[in-house]
DNA sequence: GTCGCCTATATTGTTGACAATATTGTTGGT
DNA sequence: ACCAACAATATTGTCAACAATATAGGCGAC
């Protein structure tokens, strides 16, 4: 069970990259074939799967992938929302100087991606600068918050990325949100997150 | 296991009431003796209050209740104190007059109860109060963050009942959060939570 | 006497078979 | 043609026995 850790991780990272349609019945007789496992190593990963969210069981009926609809996302960033905030405030709070730079270094190539309309690359510094104030900030209790709700969007978050314009919005608050943290200024970077995290719940909102 | 609720239900209260030593081995088949279960039904109860975060389980060797040491307990109220704040926010803005007045009903006993002395009572009416407010916000997902979190909090909440003249302190703060609930100012209603908060991690400071 | 190895024991991990339950399909009646 | 009751199937829930692993105690070598 906790043996077996590569079929969860596999299931999972499986689920977060979109392979699995929301709502859709996943019998544990087939994910069985589909992960080589035992019926047994199946049940143990949906269980923790529910426990993160990202599965929904039925006593005697089954296990499917849980929908999550916009309302929920709404909720579910409000949180995340306070909760960087907080990151953001510890991670001015205790940066050094070799952190500030590579956090500088993120903005620079983030404008950049923006002024060659790279999204993909956009997505991708925009994951590593959110990853690079937690470490800073060095709060694990709020990071594995985060990694958990961050798991519950993926699917909006996808959706979120292909809004034509939206780097080019999103990119000045993240350039806020190193300012401040460079700057060291706590209060600056918490309202900087939470700014950047409220457009992100407006934008979620328009892509009904 | 589904099915089966009871155990976990059970077991979870158990464990919650401080029945069960910190760092405390949990074999599976002592656990099948006193709730007279099947293996099956314990490893699946384990597995569940793992997620939680309410026990810690090391493959092959077994598990144990999670101890939560004074830094851990510390980071745990960082984050609910902004997420409390964010619930005390919507309770803010949502509040209506028949809500408003059972929160200042709760007020009152407060108040009566610090001048009784009756700390049970007042522990009592804390909980109430906490729970009122996150009712009156109806934001499921930061309720079910603030109760696992809470979930893993219980010793230290108990030890933080007993440090003599808290309640006096802790009274004032949790009027503040009423008043500013009530005038429906969601700023105020934050940063008074969050004030109590960073009190309660005072006082949690203090306990060592 | 102490260190390392080895055996014995306790405990968890895993499997396959079986039981219970829900869902689907079918049949007969009206 | 439609509905209800029933049978068949698919799927999950549970169990008891077995395998694998870690821990603890004892034995011998130095």
């Amino acid at each position: 069970m906790a043996t077996d850790t590569r079929v969860l991780d596999d299931f999972k990272a499986a689920i977060l990259a979109g392979r699995y349609a929301p709502r859709q019945r996943l019998v544990e007789a087939e994910l069985c074939e589909d992960y080589s496992a035992s019926r047994f190593a199946i049940r143990a990963a949906l269980q923790a799967l529910e426990a993160e969210g990202l599965v929904e069981r039925i006593p005697n009926v089954g296990a499917r992938i849980r929908d999550i609809g916009i309302d929920e996302a709404v909720e579910i960033s409000e949180v995340r929302g306070v909760v960087e905030g907080l990151i953001a405030r510890r991670a001015a709070e205790r940066v050094s100087a070799a952190q500030a730079a590579d956090l500088e270094e993120i903005g620079a190539s983030m404008h950049a991606a923006v002024a060659a309309g790279d999204t993909g690359a956009y997505g991708e510094l925009n994951s590593r600068l959110h990853s690079a104030v937690r470490e800073i900030a060095g709060h694990d209790k709020a990071s594995d918050i985060i990694a958990r709700l961050h798991g519950q969007m993926v699917r909006h978050q996808y959706a979120l990325s292909r809004v034509p314009g939206r780097s080019s919005v999103s990119v000045h608050q993240h350039q806020a949100i190193i300012d401040a943290v460079i700057a060291r200024d706590g209060d600056a970077a918490e309202a900087a997150m939470r700014a950047h995290i409220a457009s992100v719940i407006e934008a979620l909102r328009a892509t009904v």
